[in-house]
DNA sequence: TGTACATCAGTGAACGCGCGTTCACTGATGTAC
DNA sequence: TGTACATCAGTGAACGCGCGTTCACTGATGTAC
């Protein structure tokens, strides 16, 4: 397991043109690793080239250095993670409550179904040193906005229809979000807590302050 | 910052039968690094070894390997927060709603003094090999029990006095100390976040299901 | 239609670094007689 | 009270490793004439 001489793989080098491909495939290998070690620190420059089956300097074609590897990757867990939870709130038809949930229980599947790569999006640890480097500090301030702005559009449709209650739909959209956010961490990093059954419903419909009927 | 030759730092050796201090200064110095660089990667035998300024080899006198060392220093910040919530606790005197609520705001508290500190406790990422080394699986699991249990007996006390309503009080004291995580940890984080003023109390309040007067 | 040439995608060898760990050791401190 | 000796706390040099990064390069592919 987790074993790269699985992989000797022989690459067919890439048409002029096309040399950005490679590119996607560097980010994909370097999003499976983190899969599968759950470790952000086995995302190497080395090993990401010997799962993609090239040599290790081919990355610098694509990237500048090795933040900016780590910073494709977080961002395009979230695009992924985004693209899921639009997904779930088109496929929860109108009704505001169901839609709610519906985003809700996407956001906890996607962090159960990638626990090493939400660890990463939201561990801080991967952040690299924004005083030098590659990666500044507006690459990152967006990241988790869209998904906090989904939920707090979500909420708000449920007190526009009389199905919650909120003084501060932002400020309990953060509120309920911070809750899906520790269920989600913690579940990623310690799967064998003994989880309450229905934690994920107990923790939702508190924090979305639901009326009764 | 972060710089080490600051500290050539004389060191007088201990005396026979004492040598057991370096333990403790070994642990110190961790942390130390823990709560300056917020990096567990940061905590190297030979990082600690320069703070404490002994040679890297004289850590194998108290521990066995790197990952003991990270267990002492995990093992030592869920002490130092055991202890601290309970001062909270004991200070709060016997008024069930103020006991919970002090125990919920040193516990927020301690998570953004020692942010470094707290990623790492709940980051699971320090988390060695468990199928090989010195450190098994029963080192872990008690770990984050003792403030999950404050924080259950703090809720039930509310739920007996007619301060707070629950179902179920061991189920809902896990979603409360789930929302303190995800705020706690979040807030360490991304400090630059725009939280609302009142998010802790918002969800504090929420998820302890406090009775109207 | 042929050919010289520029460009592009990717390579192989090497660098210096910090790491965990091992080994045989040193020298001060306490203890047995 | 003196001294030989065991023990204890800690050391210095060295090992092999994987890392990020640099450098000069190779050879296939497309293009200008």
């Amino acid at each position: 397991m987790g074993d790269d001489t699985s992989a000797p793989h022989v690459r067919v080098r890439n048409r002029r043109g096309e040399g950005a491909r490679l590119r996607h495939e560097i980010v994909a290998a370097a999003v499976e690793l983190l899969d599968e070690t759950g470790d952000e620190s086995a995302v190497t420059l080395r090993s990401v080239a010997r799962r993609v089956g090239i040599a290790a300097p081919s990355i610098y074609r694509h990237f500048p250095d090795q933040p900016a590897v780590m910073l494709a990757v977080v961002r395009s867990a979230f695009d992924e993670l985004d693209e899921q939870l639009r997904g779930a709130m088109e496929a929860a038809g109108d009704a505001p409550r169901e839609r709610l949930m519906a985003l809700c229980g996407s956001y906890l599947r996607f962090a159960q179904a990638h626990p090493g790569r939400y660890r990463t999006m939201f561990g801080g640890l991967w952040v690299p040193d924004l005083s030098e480097g590659s990666v500044t500090e507006d690459d990152m301030v967006a990241l988790g906005q869209e998904s906090l702005r989904l939920l707090a559009e979500a909420l708000e449709g449920c007190v526009a229809a009389g199905r919650a209650v909120s003084d501060d739909v932002p400020a309990d959209a953060v509120a309920l979000w911070l809750g899906l956010h520790g269920l989600a961490h913690q579940r990623a990093v310690a799967p064998s807590f003994p989880w309450p059954p229905d934690i994920a419903e107990r923790v939702i419909a508190t924090l979305a302050h639901f009326t009764d009927e």
